[in-house]
DNA sequence: CGCCAGGGTCTCG
DNA sequence: CGAGACCATGGC
C-alpha cells in the first residue's frame, strides 16, 4: 500500500505551522488549526494528509498554504545524502507558506537572538497591543506599519522586544511613509531584493533571506542561522575553512538547487525538533 | 548561575 | 575585508 503522504498534494499542518516560519497559528482541542491570513479568520485541518478548509475562502487559504507547490518535484531536486534524506523523511508535507510580506518582515526583525517560543510570544504581545480585532475569533491581526510607526519605543519594549524595538519602529516608519515599498520590491530579482531588504534597519543577510523565502516566494533563498551553520559544519563543511556568509550561500545554492529554501527549512526543522526531544 | 537563542551593527586592525 | 563587542530578554 503506497504511503498516502507521498502525494504531491499532501500537507503536514503541524510541521508547516510549527517549524518557525510563522508564529501565530494554534492547534485546537479537536485537532484543527486556527489562524489569521491577513485580516481573515481561517480554520483548517488535515484529512489523510489533505488540506480541509473549515473557515475562510478556500482559494485564498489554498494559496496561503501553497498547495500549488509540487512537493514531489521539489523533493526530486534535493541532494540524496543521508542528512537530507533523514530531514525529508521527518518533514514530508511541510510547505513554505505565502505570508503577507509586512507581517513576515516585521516578525523576523524581532527574531534576532531569540528562540522560536519567544518570537511567538512577542508576536502575540504586538498583536494584542497594536493589532485589530477580527470577527469570529479572539486572534488579532498583525499590526500595520502605521500602527508600529506611531508607537513609542518604550511601548514596543513593553512587548518584550528589547533592543529590537528601535529597529522595528524605524523600519515600520520607512514602510509607512512609502520610503520603502514592499509591493514594488516584488518586481526585483533575487539579488536586488536582498539588497533592498538589507537597507532596512534590523535586516541583515539572514533576516533578508527569511523574508525572501517566507514572504516573497523566493524558494531558493537560504537563511543561515546558528542551527543551519551547525548542520553545515557537522555534515557539509567538515574540515574546510569557514567561508564568508555570501560564499557559503553561493555554494549552498549550487548544492541544493532552485528550491534550496525548502531544503534549508527541512534541515532546520528536523534538527531543532530532534534536539528538543533529546532534552526531555 | 551560565549558556544559548532563526543576528545586526559598529568599531578597530 | 574579518574579528569582536555590544545589544535585551527569557528558557532551561
Amino acid at each position: 500500500m503506497p504511503r498516502s503522504d507521498t502525494r504531491s498534494d499532501c500537507i503536514d499542518l503541524r510541521a508547516t505551522l510549527d517549524c518557525g516560519q510563522v508564529f501565530h497559528w494554534r492547534k485546537r482541542a479537536d485537532g484543527s488549526w486556527e489562524g489569521l491570513i491577513g485580516e481573515g479568520h481561517a480554520v483548517v485541518r488535515e484529512d489523510n494528509s489533505r488540506l480541509v478548509v473549515l473557515q475562510g475562502e478556500p482559494g485564498l487559504v489554498n494559496r496561503y498554504f501553497a498547495m500549488d507547490h509540487d512537493l514531489g518535484g521539489i523533493y526530486a531536486g534535493f541532494p540524496k545524502d543521508e542528512t537530507m534524506l533523514a530531514a525529508l523523511d521527518f518533514c514530508r508535507g511541510l510547505r513554505m507558506i505565502r505570508q503577507p510580506a509586512w507581517e513576515c518582515l516585521a516578525t523576523f526583525i524581532t527574531s534576532s537572538m531569540k528562540q522560536v517560543a519567544h518570537i511567538r510570544q512577542m508576536s502575540t504581545a504586538l498583536r494584542a497591543r497594536f493589532g485589530s480585532a477580527v470577527a469570529g475569533t479572539d486572534l488579532r491581526s498583525y499590526p500595520t506599519p502605521d500602527a508600529l510607526a506611531s508607537a513609542s519605543e518604550d511601548e514596543l519594549r513593553a512587548c518584550g522586544l528589547g533592543y529590537r524595538a528601535k529597529n522595528l519602529r524605524a523600519t515600520a516608519q520607512r514602510v509607512a511613509s512609502g520610503a520603502a515599498d514592499l509591493e514594488t520590491m516584488r518586481e526585483l530579482d533575487d539579488e536586488n531584493l536582498r539588497d533592498a531588504l538589507c537597507q532596512l534597519p534590523g535586516v541583515g543577510r539572514k533576516v533578508a533571506n527569511c523574508v525572501m523565502l517566507f514572504g516573497f516566494e523566493k524558494l531558493s533563498a537560504f537563511p543561515v542561522d546558528t542551527w543551519i551553520a551547525r548542520i553545515m559544519k557537522r555534515h557539509y563543511w567538515r574540515g574546510r575553512a569557514k567561508p564568508t556568509p555570501a560564499a557559503l550561500e553561493k555554494k549552498l545554492a549550487a548544492r541544493f538547487g532552485p528550491h534550496a529554501g525548502y531544503a534549508q527549512q527541512y534541515l532546520f526543522h528536523h534538527a531543532r525538533s530532534t534536539e528538543r526531544r533529546r532534552h526531555r
